[in-house]
DNA sequence: TATGAATGAGGCTTCATTCAT
DNA sequence: GATGAATGAAGCCTCATTCAT
């Protein structure tokens, strides 16, 4: 009996992720404005129905496809914070991985710029990838100032904001290079930017 | 003859800016996507169809207002290029200028990054605001590398790219400080972050 | 002062022949029913508003076009009746001018057969080219069934209908042959078919 | 489950049919043009959306009702051409029979002359009726022209064309006699106009 | 739970017609 | 009389959402 609820949940949950999966593939290919839910469910092979049974809307589906992402890169960055080093070290420790997580699910990060626009339903939109993102960045930076490792003229999230910036300009750059090659040479030339000049 | 002519051209010259005046009120009300043609006439306080009068689509207003903008930076950009400085203060003066003119037209950036999306006709949409003005910033670059001020074992397409990225996520941005002064704060971390360390 | 209200009529009139020769010739491009007033007076070089001056509707210019026509055909035919021929000579003779007519002004045919449709203006729309046309036929018919010379099993209005159809949908033939010899070979077929067998 | 699924598609099959019908009678009631998809809903007593879950244009609906009246008359004529006779008696029959089917369906016709005209998406149209109906009318007449029973002066497809014009304008008639004794008629002067005089 | 047909609101676009100049 | 900008009705079509099976 245990067994075939656990069985039932375990379909509910691949006809759920099969349903985030399409999505995701559409949304990439067809943005996500110009994907309709038939459209999702026509990729999953699901009836246009089934698709109530999971979620209430697009923006839902594109909400939980981000809640994963941001789970994952919260995870990896945690796990590269517990050992201890220099903010710079961190900093850009933080970035690799980030970039190397983000470049994996990389129609998330254009979703949010264009969902986020001025959506219908706002509320539903959370404000970007950053919960346990925005704000591990932003302690490295607040502590590189403390000790001052970094400058300490240039508000600490006005750093973060260009961080951030550099990750969601990057998604959609044309040039010939990677997206991760791209992230380091940058964020090379924000570390080089915000160090304070008396402590090398 | 020729007056009543010119009279009503200007009257037609007039509908067409508050039909432009509209839709930008209408985009940055509630973006590009959400914001219908019946919107905006009704914004402009005149029929739906008079729209098609000027206009062929939203794409084309959205267009227009663009080219707009990016005429009245090239503008003033250029004019700054002509008195000779050094690459680093030439940067810096045209990223206040931009600042300046994209301040008081915050509307059209986010509708780059939002419209250029997935649209369906993609063709209609220019990939960017930089003609003139992305050139611009990679022809001071290159200078200022040519002469050993900026640093040079980043491309100089990467630079204008995070110059960009500053420009559009500033536009989004939540922080209390103000747009122009945001961005003079990130230009200030960029040119330390490409000086290059032998030159000062 | 006469002539210059003569002038004028003689303007006022052209104004009206230029809109009905635009007319006819966007009609033939593009069929009644795809043909905008507003193509109309573009084709004619004249503004939108300057075709209520002289019509109130398309179905009015179609009217008046099927006039002319139907005019010239008539007097064509009525001439070549006033010499006294056989049913079947003078029948031939008619043919054949029509077809000539016709073939010059061929546009105006496709129009009746598909703006006689079901428009929503029937009362608009004559029955056909007929008056003075059909008669005439009918005419001829019914002396030759009088003097023997045609047969008297088939009411005369179903061989003037038959004549009709010839009309009708030889103009649309994609044959190689010509209108007027694809008529004058169904004529023939159509005189051998009426003809009284014991006459000839 | 296969039965419910297969209730379903009986169903589906139902709407489909009521909304031919429905178009059927819509077209032939106020002509093809001037049929709206919401006045063909409006009659099936259907939601205007439904519609495109069955075809995607007014032009489909037409083609699809035109090729049910192919196929029937095909089949019909195609059995009668089966047994051997004269190709004056086959030719006969034939054209009893399409014009039985045709009375049954008449508004089809009337449809074909008038959408052809000149629509926005020709490509849709097919050219008429007549695939296995306009050649099979003229094998039967070049096989009369071989063995000596129809005239040879005139072209088979002229012949064709006038059969095909005889249908076409009949369905039009405003006499008071029947479609079907009208056809008969002029098919009779058509046969007598045709037969080779030395043949009887 | 899965399905997909039915629905109608809402957006886009065309166009005959009016009217001030 | 000539003009053409303004207008809104009306048609087309898409799509999120519901609901009976």
């Amino acid at each position: 009996m245990a067994e075939r609820i656990n069985l039932r949940k375990q379909k509910k949950f691949q006809a759920r992720q099969t349903i985030l999966n399409a999505a995701a593939q559409q949304f990439e290919l067809h943005g996500f404005s110009n994907t309709s839910i038939a459209g999702i469910m026509q990729a999953a092979g699901l009836g246009v129905g089934t698709f109530y049974n999971y979620f209430s809307s697009k923006e839902e589906v594109l909400m939980t496809l981000a809640k994963n992402l941001r789970e994952q890169v919260s995870k990896k960055i945690l796990a590269a914070g517990e050992v201890k080093r220099s903010a710079t070290e961190l900093l850009e420790l933080c970035c690799v991985c980030s970039a190397k997580l983000i470049d994996e699910n990389r129609f998330i990060l254009p979703l949010f710029i264009s969902a986020s626009e001025h959506s219908d339903k706002p509320e539903q939109i959370p404000q970007s990838l950053s919960p346990g993102f925005r704000e591990l960045f932003e302690e490295i930076i607040l502590r590189g100032q403390a000790c001052g490792e970094f400058r300490s003229d240039v508000p600490p999230n006005i750093i973060t904001e260009m961080i951030h910036s550099i990750y969601q300009t990057t998604a959609f750059s044309k040039l010939e290079i990677s997206f991760q090659e791209n992230i380091r040479l940058k964020v090379k030339i924000l570390l080089d930017g915000i160090r304070e000049k008396n402590f090398s």
